[in-house]
RNA sequence: GGCCCCAUCGUCUAGCGGUUAGGACACCGCCCUUUCACGGCGGUGACGGGGGUUCGAGUCCCCCUGGGGUCACCA
């Protein structure tokens, strides 16, 4: 069975790059029928906190990722420790006394010289008597020479040489594990097959398979992601806007076009742009990511955005928009409201602001709109206009588009004499939905009001 | 700096030795139209540079250049 996993750290909000990782572990685990384990990496007590867990829970609440399995390293420790014994046992791994001061040194003085800096071994075969007052670490022992090779899903075979390694730490002085290792550990036990994860982890890889191989088990597969860079090329950083998850949806986007976003982002089918969760489930394959990384772009999103938004059903916009201030649950003219919206807006956000700007008489008129709306005889068109509606009975945009019409023909102008002032003083501005339409949803003693009102206005 | 990875329009990408180098976003123009959008049609625009290999290289190899990653008792 397919194994995949994401394993975050949770030091802060889910990110933007992390997302697309899960999201790719979670395709290939649903593609392929098998698990997705979400595993909380905890083990340094000291950065991770409970709010940044359920940060990154709600996240994925929020694109609706489900996972088959949840763990918490912070609740493993006792497995942890029974292998770091094994490896003891075995004289695979050993305490190592030199102190964080002594390690220090040592780099300072390497870097000096010119080396690389790296521990230099110097407890891998202790046997006196260990210095007093000092609480060892745990290191493993790596191979002193050879390489280690692997082959990664995207990169292809990769090749480390055993020098470039040193023997890690793979348990602190306090007696906690450290990430290499319990990494290994977990995808181990927890039988993960495919361990797709970004290419920052290209060089925890051949350590893990010193773990791996000191405890005999197997190796999964390796997909090491290229990272996604800013709309400059550069590594992407929280001053590059939004890289919070949850920021896409206060800024009204939509999971599905976040999700549609992230997964063209380094991998692609063909010509296909838009991809339903199902077919990226059908579709999606870790050998086909590509090796390079890409840059992340924003209006590529917002039209992926608008196109969900404009294929979304009337009922699902209404409960969106509750998280912007619009609610229009009981709105019976809302099916007219959305359908002309929803073309035109490229996020929640503009759609709650323009069905606000309708709804709402206009606060003041816009002054560059009020110049073009009143010139000629637009005081007669527009009172022309009044006292033909105030007659009847007019609910539809049809009957609001025929006395439009009937205007026109009565003082043989164009369109455009009374559209511009009717829209100026509908809406305070020029652009935005079919007038018709407009003066449909807010009624017509609400049209009658707001054209009395900028005659009044503009006397 | 050592080691490693990467390189097609501005961006996301297709391409897997022989293509007028295709699509999408963005941009520009035209059409539709009461306006703004949507939509339709069209356009500008790329193989980083240099050597090889080959009858023939965007595709294979090497070098350069340019990006990126990584070198913790973080993950």
């Amino acid at each position: 069975m397919v194994v995949t996993r994401f394993a975050p750290s949770p030091t802060g909000y889910l990110h933007i790059g992390g997302l697309r990782t899960a999201l790719f572990n979670w395709l290939w685990a649903s593609r392929n029928g098998g698990k997705f384990i979400l595993r909380i990496e905890d083990t340094d007590l000291q950065r991770n906190s409970e709010e940044a867990t359920e940060a990154i829970l709600k996240a994925f609440k929020w694109v609706g990722m489900d996972y088959d399995e949840l763990f918490y390293q912070s609740q493993r420790f006792d497995i942890y420790k029974e292998y770091i014994q094994k490896l003891l046992d075995e004289d695979k791994a050993y305490y190592c006394y030199m102190t964080k001061e002594e390690l220090d040194a040592l780099r300072e003085e390497q870097m000096k010289r010119g080396e690389r800096p790296r521990y230099d071994r110097r407890y891998r075969d202790f046997k006196g008597t260990p210095p007093e007052g000092v609480e060892p670490v745990i290191r493993i022992k790596a191979p002193l020479e050879g390489d280690i090779v692997f082959e990664d899903g995207v990169k292809g075979t990769i090749v480390i040489k055993a020098e470039e390694l040193d023997d890690f730490i793979i348990a602190r002085s306090d007696g906690t594990p450290t990430y290499n290792f319990v990494a290994a550990i977990d995808d181990a036990l927890m039988n993960v097959t495919h361990v797709i994860r970004g290419d920052d982890h290209l060089y925890n890889t051949p350590k893990q398979i010193i773990v791996y191989r000191a405890l005999g088990f197997s190796l999964p597969k390796f997909f090491h992601v290229p990272m996604i860079l800013n709309e400059e090329g550069k590594k992407l950083s929280k001053r590059d806007g939004a890289m919070d998850v949850m920021e896409y949806k206060r800024e009204g986007y939509l999971p599905e076009a976040l999700l549609n976003f992230l997964v063209r982002l380094g991998w692609s089918h063909g010509d296909q742009e838009i991809f339903s969760l199902k077919e990226m489930k059908e579709l999606f394959d870790p050998h086909d990511i590509n090796r390079s990384p890409s840059a992340y772009n924003l209006s590529k999103l917002q039209w992926l955005n608008s196109h969900y938004i404009k294929n979304s059903p009337n009922d699902r916009l209404v409960a969106e928009l509750e998280d912007f201030g619009v609610y229009l649950e009981s709105h019976d003219r809302k099916e007219i409201l959305l359908d002309a919206l929803k073309e035109r807006a490229k996020t929640l956000k503009e759609l709650a602001q323009m069905a606000k700007e309708i709804l709402k008489e206009p606060e003041s008129y816009d002054e560059k709109a009020l110049k073009k709306a009143t010139k000629g005889d637009y005081r007669k068109i527009l009172e022309d206009f009044l006292s033909k509606i105030q007659e009847g009975e007019y609910h539809l945009p049809v009957d609001f588009h025929e006395a439009i019409e009937e205007v026109v023909k009565a003082n043989d102008i164009g369109f455009g004499k009374i559209g511009q002032p009717l829209r100026v003083a509908l809406t305070g501005k020029l652009g935005g939905p079919d007038l018709a339409d407009i003066m449909a949803v807010i009624g017509k003693d609400e049209v009658v009001k707001r054209v009395k009102r900028f005659l009044d206005y503009t006397k």
